[in-house]
DNA sequence: CTGATAACCGAATAAAAATTCATATTTCTG
DNA sequence: CAGAAATATGAATTTTTATTCGGTTATCAG
């Protein structure tokens, strides 16, 4: 089940890394690195994953992911990716619940993701909420709000989502 | 001519407007104003514009303007569509040189100007310099000097790209 | 104005991406 | 541990998008 999460950070690792032009070529790149799928699986990601394909400026075209969590470029300005860092390093989880979106971050730092969220200026949202260590953020529609979670999910740094909440007895 | 120049810029303000998901709908709703085309042409203008389809959160796609040039929606933030003002505001001509695109601004709006375009981040060029209403903008190819050229274009308020330069004696 | 040159355009086609559908795998519940 | 339900996957197909190519129109120099 993981390995889906596993495809989808490479994904986002291999566009960052290299032009990506076509799913196929993206195919390719994973199946160099040991992960080998299909253009249809790839298709369902980058919709999921919210990557688009863009023009290059040089008459082709490349992969990329969303402005709000592109990686870090050496042209990096403040605030690049400030949204992808704040998720990694102080997100815990994530969980859709009907409309609305509930992070769980490191005590303290809700605000500040939140305020990060915010800058993103997502489509869906309709609005956010943060307190010490909990972000309400409220969608649209229940899709958005799945949609939105699965974007994040994959900026986390807790690789195996933790399934078992309590520890088998 | 200038037939295209208005063509790309209604593109702009439609799929600002409303939700486009393909080319065809695009040419629909051109028709519907007036202007008439194809889904062939429509392609080359959405890559000329650095037009993307973004997959919405819902399940579909929609055509989105390029971060950089988003139009302002309702909850623009402080920022959000800063370059789109400056160039529409200030910017006075526009001009690919081989490597480099030469930018007019008002005099006294160089500096602001290309502070926006500093913070756009495009990925072709290698940096820019402003004095007080010129504008030098390096890129690392003549392709994406040229494209860039293009892109902005469509932003700039003179609708007829005045192209006698001396009056008709 | 006239011919040369370049930009533009659309029809047809090739290429790429999205979706459908059936199957397999995983997760949940009792 | 079953069986049910949900999720994930790929092959085939459909839909959408990009490109090629030939004709047309605009632009420029003389």
């Amino acid at each position: 089940m993981n390995a889906k999460q596993e495809r989808q950070q490479n994904i986002l690792k291999l566009i960052a890394e290299q032009p990506i032009a076509r799913q196929e070529e993206l195919s390719a790149a994973l199946k160099a690195i040991g992960i080998s799928t299909t253009q249809s699986t790839l298709s369902k990601d980058i919709k999921e994953l919210g990557v688009v394909k863009v023009p290059d400026g040089d008459g082709g075209f490349r992969y990329q992911a969303p402005d709000a969590f592109a990686s870090a470029g050496p042209l990096a300005l403040q605030g690049e990716n400030l949204l992808r860092r704040e998720l990694q390093d102080f997100v815990v989880s994530v969980e859709a619940v009907a409309q609305t979106l509930v992070l769980k971050t490191i005590t303290g730092h809700a605000q500040g993701v939140c305020e990060a969220i915010d800058r993103a200026d997502w489509a869906g949202v309709a609005g956010t909420l943060a307190g010490e260590n909990t972000i309400f953020v409220l969608c649209r529609s229940s899709e958005a709000c799945q949609a939105l979670e699965k974007r994040i999910e994959v900026h986390l740094k807790t690789p195996p989502t933790n399934q078992s909440i309590t520890p088998a007895h």
